[in-house]
DNA sequence: TTCGTAGTTCGTAAGATGACGAATATCATA
DNA sequence: TATGATATTCGTCATCTTACGAACTACGAA
């Protein structure tokens, strides 16, 4: 039995959330080239992005977390692929946002 | 003469910068009220949001840097408004990027 | 000129973020 | 079983963010 008041809407929340995941560029590039391809390795961003490896799982995590993407691992390589359903949801979200 | 290599282009460096002004809900909040009525007074934003004044000017100010509003002294008031033509933009990468 | 209203800026504290290399985990193959 | 390839997690550090109240600024009205 929750007492707080909401601060903020589900929506305000989620437009938020998601905003905060596409807020570095790094993240912005993996979802383009994820986005253009339906899947990638690890290994191939890795190689073109010019960051460190682990760097990279820190970014592909928050992304996770997000819900924006999902990981499959396919040893001895790791799978990215765009979460359709969300990347929808966030799609319309932003367009409503933007009018 | 700049020798360093750019690490992200330009569309991906804006995304991210708009992205992050969009990263917290009350930014949120504040750009759906400005959206819906074009204009409207720190005071009247004051009363609704559930943060301090000083915070409030905070928040404002990083719209504001992102150019995604923009402020004018009406004293004793500060009236702010959506700045359009950057709203356009950013709505014209969104679009772009979700497809 | 003094006062009051409306905001902004300053100072500060707590917590989150982003970066890296080292250490660890996983699993196929030699 | 030992090795190698591929990622992730851990530990650490510097920086940024968010929040607040206090101090300050600006300006019209008394």
């Amino acid at each position: 039995m929750p007492t707080e008041t909401k601060k903020y809407t589900d929506k305000q929340e989620l437009i938020a959330k998601f905003s905060n995941a596409l807020g570095h560029p790094v993240r912005v590039a993996i979802l383009q080239q994820l986005s253009k391809q339906s899947c990638c390795f690890h290994g191939d961003m890795a190689e073109v992005l010019p960051i460190a490896n682990s760097t990279l799982s820190q970014h592909l995590k928050v992304l996770r977390e997000a819900g924006l993407i999902q990981g499959e691992i396919d040893p001895p390589k790791t799978k990215y692929c765009i979460n359709k359903e969300n990347w929808n949801l966030v799609k319309g979200l932003m367009i409503g946002f933007f009018d």
